[in-house]
DNA sequence: GGCGTGCGTTACTGCTCAGTAACAACTACT
DNA sequence: AGTAGTTGTTACTGAGCAGTAACGCACGCC
C-alpha cells in the first residue's frame, strides 16, 4: 500500500506525475497504468480523480496552457513601448520553456494537434497569444494579414524552443529573448513599410 | 475481391492513400485497416509492401520531406540576392503547403514528435532548412546565435500554414510568402545591428 | 475501543488492433 | 488448355489497454 494521502493533494500530485509522464511518452505512448505507476498508485485511483484518460489529458493542457498565458499577461503588463512589450513577451516565453520543459512538450511537442478537443485546447492557447501580439503591429494593413502575422511570430517561439527542447541543451531565456525580439520587431516596424 | 494491381502500382497507390488517412486521423488513430479498406484492398496486402505500421509511416514522412526539401531547393537555386532568395523559398513552402495539405499534417501536425525514430525525420528536413536559411544571415554573430534564427524562420513558416490548414481555408502561398518574406528579410537584416 | 467514512487494492472484462497462416483466384506464358 | 507465379482473401492469435466491480484497510470521531 502507498501512502495515504486526502483527496485534493493526490489529485495535485497525480497533476504533477501525468504532465511528466504524457510530455515523455506522449497521449498515446503512455498508458493510465504508467500514470498510476509514477505516482506511486493503482490504477483506479487515478480514476477516482479522473472521469478518464482524455479528462485527465485536457485538464493538463488547460493547467499549463494558462500557466503560460498568465506569464505572458504578467510580464508585459508594465511595459510602455511596443519594443519592450515584444522583448518582455519572449521573454516570458522563453523563461517558460526553460523552466518547464514538460509543459512545452505537452502542449506543443505531443499528439495533442491530431485530436479535434485537444488542438481545441492548444488553440485557444495559441490565439491568444497571436491576439496579445497583434496591437504591435501598427502598419496599416488588412485583418487577415495581420493575424498571419502574430501567428508567424507564435509560430517562430515555437520553433526556437522546440530546437532547444529536443536538443536538451540548457539555455537562457532573457539572451533568447533579446536575440529573436530584436529579429521580429524589426520585421513588425518593416512591414507595409 | 478488389481491382488487381502490378505490385509496384499498388505499392504507390498504398502511399498515396495512407497519406490521406494518417493525416487525417494521426498515426495511432488510424489502423492498418482504415488504411486497406481506403485503398479497397484488405490488410495482408498492405504488408505484403510494408513490414510494419512504422515502416509504412517512415516511408511517408520520408516522401513527404523529400519533396519539400527539393521543391525548396529547386525554387531557391536561381535567385542571386538574399531578399529575392528568402521569398522564393517561403513562396516554395507556403506553395508545398497549399497544394497539399495532407502532406503538411503528416510532417507537422500528426503525433510524429513524440516517437523517437519518427521525430528524427521530420528533424532531418527543419535541420537542413535551417542549413539553407543560415547563409542569408550575413550579420556577424555566433554560430548558435544563428542557428537559433534560421530555426526561428522555419518555425515562423509551420505557424503561418498551421492556422491556414487548421482552418481550412484556401489561401494565396505567393501573396502570404511576399507578406511573411517582407517581416523576415526585414529581422534579419536588423540582426546584429 | 468500537465504528463509519473515505482512500486504496486485487482482479477482472471487453475491445481494439498489429501481425500472420493458410488458402483462393486471377494472369501470363508455353 | 495446362501450369507457375503473383495478387488477393478469410479467419485467426495474442498483446495491450481503458475502464469497472467488489473488497479491505486506515484514520479520526465519539
Amino acid at each position: 500500500m502507498s501512502i495515504r494521502l486526502p483527496a485534493s493533494a493526490r489529485r495535485e500530485q497525480l497533476l504533477d506525475v501525468a504532465l511528466q509522464v504524457f510530455a515523455r511518452q506522449g497521449y498515446h505512448g503512455a498508458s493510465m497504468n504508467d500514470v498510476a505507476d509514477a505516482a506511486g498508485v493503482t490504477k483506479p485511483v487515478v480514476y477516482q480523480h479522473f472521469d478518464s484518460k482524455r479528462d485527465l489529458y485536457l485538464a493538463l493542457l488547460d493547467e499549463v496552457g494558462e500557466r503560460l498565458l498568465t506569464a505572458i499577461a504578467k510580464a508585459t503588463a508594465g511595459a510602455t513601448d511596443g519594443k519592450h512589450q515584444t522583448e518582455l513577451g519572449f521573454r516570458a516565453y522563453f523563461r517558460w520553456v526553460a523552466d518547464d520543459h514538460d509543459a512545452f512538450l505537452l502542449l506543443f511537442g505531443s499528439g495533442a494537434r491530431r485530436d479535434e478537443e485537444f488542438n481545441d485546447a492548444v488553440r485557444k492557447v495559441t490565439d491568444q497569444i497571436a491576439e496579445a501580439i497583434k496591437p504591435l503591429i501598427t502598419a496599416d494593413i488588412g485583418a487577415e494579414h495581420q493575424r498571419t502575422l502574430a501567428h508567424a511570430l507564435v509560430g517562430l517561439s515555437e520553433g526556437v524552443s522546440r530546437r532547444l527542447v529536443d536538443d536538451g541543451t540548457d539555455f537562457d531565456p532573457d539572451l533568447l529573448a533579446r536575440q529573436v525580439s530584436d529579429l521580429a520587431w524589426a520585421g513588425l516596424r518593416a512591414v507595409g513599410r
